[in-house]
This record gives structure tokens, sequence and C-alpha cells, in this order.
DNA sequence: ATGAAAGCGCTAACAA
DNA sequence: TTGTTAGCGCTTTCAT
């Protein structure tokens, strides 16, 4: 199987110890240039590759992270895990990937299991099932950063977005356009639903700030944020009697699916109901129409958690954890302000926020 | 960080071997019922865990298999990886999960490096820029199954469906629905692309079958696969003199990309432009109008791929390669054949390919 | 600046 | 059935 070159046989080869072998790969410490010229001979000769494993063991790291996500084919964590396999590789980690399902105990077992078998030295963790209090219950020594809405307490790092001043910029958009029975979909007023309540709170604060009321009826909870959710959610709210005229959904997806809904029942986007989702993924840029949405900067977020978690496995003494907004921007499209521009271009109208 | 309870404070509490404790451990050979309880109970006295690195490095292994995918963000590869996970971990290992971008020179590395550094113990592989002349010159030892379009030359598995007869079926919904100007988006005339030239296959072969010439000027080549080269060859198949009644998508992402700008340009479809795309993807399912496609078996591949491999990689001699065809089918959709019933129902009508 | 040697925690060949 | 022990390939402390 391997080709058992070891550190023993360019040793040998190259007439020194192990030990100044071992420095040479590693960079480590002083060689003289001359024994350095030796080795690295000795090495290209055997075609020497350094064997990870051992190198683990001997060393008492995995060279791993891991990322947990709830799920893995929802196009925003498929996009922000390509950001941070791109920047784990670049300071020589693997990423392990596991996705939770959102189940509470499987994220659970992560935060404790694992770093004992020396699996992976540190996670970067979107949490969904878990509760705030389950994160506070972790394994304290393993290095963690946390995305999404949870709040850091001190002992990890936690990226997120502003979602409150996100949120309430999507809907003052659609008051803005002059509509003024403005829905919700995807909110979560439960105990592990602290993003979707965050967002709720932002469409809150769109109102109060524009003097408008808010139509309970029109706020409408889902379980998850996919399509079918906001397919089922839009359905509900058109066989309402005052249905809306605009819909700010909690993720693209929702939007997708509540699109899908309203096309179905020959409704037009934006003319009779206007759509905002949340998460900027791809899918949205191509849809009919296209969506406007909260962007997030996913590859800041996902270079920051890899920095940070880097930073925390490095150092000996534990670091002080951060509270790390990344930046996000409102993208306007189709619909909520139509087909503007020439269809086949990209046209968006970017909102700093 | 370790907790550092090893085998031999279990062997010391247990009054055994290591040897024994590892044994009852891994639940190898034989030991007796009673020295197992004793072992078992200081096991959990101590709260042991075995050290995963260690026992790969004595046992020459790494317990991790590498999957090889030209992009994550891809619909059709998320879900994939979805399943192949969870294979993956019901038997134990770990997934080291990489992306190409369908870079030859990265890919091709994948095939060398790694397995020496006892990184991984095989790999599933879903090339993209590679030749099949690049996959023969491969480590022969590293466990190897190819995904996707490649032919097996006898020293690995390929999972696969028969494309050419899934495009041929595809063609012949289109054609078998009155289109005569069907045009096909994701032909790629050069080295590195047999799927597609596959799938173009079966466009012709269905055209020849039923004595419809195929129109040259309709077969659009793409560098890849995804949304915006869709909007693109869409364009330009309008602004011929003769545009199409209907389009074979050599992948759903094509399929959405083309329906953009069909919309963007006021047709309808499928009235006025027929729209089949491929891998049944979640996405197609929620698009206006949800998209007809060519649906493989993921789930199957999935399973398969990662039944494979550890075979081959339990395996000391070496296993013959074998050439696996998934099963898939054309589920119709509003794309192809309208809306039909209620809207919010899931809606599909299956033929067995 | 370099060498010698003791592990890292586990597996497995060899004995008993 | 169980114990002894020699590594797996590397890092790293202690000498020199």
């Amino acid at each position: 199987m391997a080709k058992g070159v070891t550190l023993r046989d360019v040793a040998l080869l190259a007439g020194v110890s192990s030990r100044t072998v071992s420095n040479v790969v590693n960079g480590y410490a002083p060689v003289s240039e001359a024994t350095r010229a030796r080795v690295q001979q000795a090495v290209d000769e055997l075609g020497y590759r350094p064997n990870v494993l051992a190198r683990n063991l001997a060393a008492g790291r995995s060279g791993q992270i891991a990322v947990v996500v709830p799920y893995l084919d929802t196009p925003y964590f498929a996009e922000l895990l390509q950001g941070i396999i791109r920047a784990a590789r670049v300071q020589g980690y693997n990423v392990l990937i596991d996705q939770t399902d959102g189940d509470a105990e499987h994220e659970k077992m992560f935060l404790s299991r694992g770093s004992q078998q020396l699996l992976f030295d540190g996670v970067i963790f979107s949490p969904l099932g878990l509760a705030q209090s389950d994160l506070a219950a972790r394994d304290p020594a393993l290095p963690l950063v946390v995305l999404g809405e949870r709040v850091s307490d001190g002992s990890f790092d936690h990226i997120g977005i502003d979602d409150v001043t996100a949120s309430r910029e999507a809907t003052e958009h659609l008051l803005g356009l002059g509509r003024r029975r403005v829905a919700a979909i995807g909110d979560q007023p439960y105990r592990t639903g602290e993003a979707a309540q965050l967002r709720t709170r932002g469409f809150r604060l769109a109102h109060e700030r524009a003097g408008i009321p808010v139509r309970e009826e029109l706020i409408i909870s889902t379980p998850r944020f996919n399509r079918s959710d906001g397919a089922t959610a839009m359905a509900h709210l058109l066989d309402l009697e005052e249905p809306p005229d605009a819909v700010f959904c909690y993720s693209d997806l929702v939007a997708l699916g509540a699109m899908h809904t309203l096309a179905a029942r020959g409704l037009r986007v934006p003319e009779d109901v206007a759509i905002v989702g949340y998460d900027d993924i791809e899918d949205g840029r191509y849809s009919n129409p296209s969506v406007t949405t909260v962007s997030p900067d996913k590859r800041m977020i996902a270079e920051t958690a890899v920095e940070r978690l880097l930073k925390r496995i490095g150092s000996p003494a534990p670091v002080p954890g951060r509270e790390i907004r990344a930046p996000h921007q409102l993208i306007t499209r189709a619909s909520t302000i139509g087909q503007e521009r020439q269809p086949d271009r990209e046209h968006q109208n970017v909102h700093h926020g």
C-alpha cells in the first residue's frame, strides 16, 4: 500500500539522524545550509512523503477540523463549505464534514466525542436543533467556532450577520415599494428558533418605524427553511381573506417555494405579490423571477471561521471568545422591482447594510 | 486536550494485558466471557475511548475515504455526497471531501498523493477534467470507484446510469409531444466531454429512430453544466432564424438557466418551448414551471459506491473492476406537459428507464 | 547544529 | 484463551 519511504530511509541516505531530517522537512530550527541541502536531495531522490498519521500521533493532533452543518444539500451550506474547505486546505488542514439533519442528539454528540478520539482538532459548527445551553455544556477544551445566530458566551467565537438589521432592511424595502400587507414566512417561536426569531424582530421593527401595524395572521411559522415549507405557507397565505401583497421569506429556498405556489395559482411576482428572500444562493439569481435577497458575505464568513478556529487550536492558552459580525447587503432583483434592465444580464442593485 | 485514558490504563485496572483489551474493544477473536465482562467494566469505569489515530497508524490504514467532486455547491453532487457520507459512517468510515473545480492537475494529484500519506484508504471519484488515460495512469494500489461517465478499464469500479438510453428517452419524450425543432444544450465535443457526448448520442438516436433529421445548429456546446451556461445558450438559440420549440438540457441547472432566459423574453414553458433537464435535483421540483428530468437513482449510486470501495479496501487481492449501471427514470413535470393536476401537490409521472 | 532514544496509543505476530 | 513485545513513522527531550 504505502510506498514505505520513511524518515529513517532518508536519514540513512543523507547520513544524518532522523531528527535532522524531521527538522528539515518541517522547516524547524537551526539546520546548516550544507546538511539541509544534503537532506533535501535525499528526500527528492527517495520521493519521501511524511506519513501524516504518524506525524499527528506523535504531535498529539489530528490535522483535521470538523464542519458540522444541519444539511449538506442546502445551497447556502454547500456554498459556505466550499469556502471553508479552501481556506482550511491552505493552512494544511483537512476538513471532515458532518450533517446532523438538525438532530439535537447528533449535534450534541459532536461536541463531546471526537475531540478525545483525536479525530479532529476543532469544530466549525452551525447548530440547528441545539439550544444555547447545550452549547455551553460542551467540552470546554474543544476549540469551537459557531456560525449562525447563537451568541457567544465568551468561550467560543461566533460569526454571523446582524439578522435583525438585515431583516428590518428587507422589510423596509417591501414597505418602501408601497406594499402594506407584508407577510413573513419562517418564524419559529420555540426554543431553538433563535435565527427565525431575530428575523421576526427585524420584520416588526420595520413596521414600527414606518408606523404600520403588523398583521399577526401574516406571520407564518415553518418547521424548516426549505422549498416545500415555503410552498405550503404561501398556499395558506393565499387562502386568507386578505392575502398579502408582499412576503419576506426567511430563506431563498422558502422564497422559491412560495413563488412556485404563486405561479401555480396564476399570480404574478412582483405585480401581485413581491418576494424577498435570504441567503443569496445561486438558485435565486436564475429563478423566474430572480429573487431579491439578503446577501451575507459568505466568503468572509468562511475565511474568518477557519482563521479563528486555527488560532484557537494553535493557542495553548484559552482564546477569549469573540462576537464577529459579517457584513451583509440587500440585493434587489426582479421579485420585488420587476424586470428592469436587459434580462440576460446580471442585474442587481446593492444596498449596503 | 485528549482525556488520556489509554489501553494500558484499562488493562491495568482489569488486570489483563493490553492485547486482551484490544480484542475486547474490537470484538476480535476469542475472549472468555468472564474477562470480557471485566474488561468492559474497566472500559466503562474509565470512560476509555480508543485513539483512532494510533489505531490507524498501527493498522496501516486511515479509516477515511476521500470523495472527489468537481463542484460542491452543485446540487447534484451535494445530494450524492449526503448519501455517501451516511453510508460510509455506518461502516465506521469518515469521509474527506475535496473539490477540484474540474481542474485536471488537481484531480490527478488526488490519484497519486494521499494514499501514500495514509490520508485515505480509497477514493470515490467524479472526474471532470481528467481523461480516461489519466485514470489508467494512477497508482494501481489505490482502491478507486469512479462515478459518472468514464468507463472502467477493469482496475476500478464504475457506477453510472445509461446516459445514451436516458438521453434517448428524454428526447423521445419531446418528439412524442409533437415537437420537431428540438435543441440540445450541453454538448462538449472535446477530449474530456465524454458525459456530454453520450447524451448527444442519445439525442441523435432518438431522432434517427423517429425518422426526424437532427438540426445541427440546434446542438449547443457549453463549457460547463450550470445555470449561466443554460441562460446564455438559450439566448443564442432564440436568436436563430428558426428557434427551437423544445430543448433537451444536459443538466437541470442548464434547464433552469434556459427557462430563466425564456421567461425574460416573455416566452412560455412548455407552450412555446418545452424543456427537459437531467439529474433530478430538488430545485427542479419547485421551479416555475417544475422541470421534467432524467432522474438517476442517487441513493443507489451513493450506497453502491461506498459498498464497492470498502470491498476493495478490505480485500488484499485486487478486486476485478465492475461496470455498474444505476437505474434511472424520466420524470415528467410541468416544463413539458404543463400544469396537469393540483399545483401544490407533488405531481410527477414516472417512466421507468 | 546534530545525534540518540524515548515515547505517541494501538495492533498483531509470536509465544505460552 | 491470553500475555509479551516489537513495531507503525514521526516528534521531541536531553545530550553532545
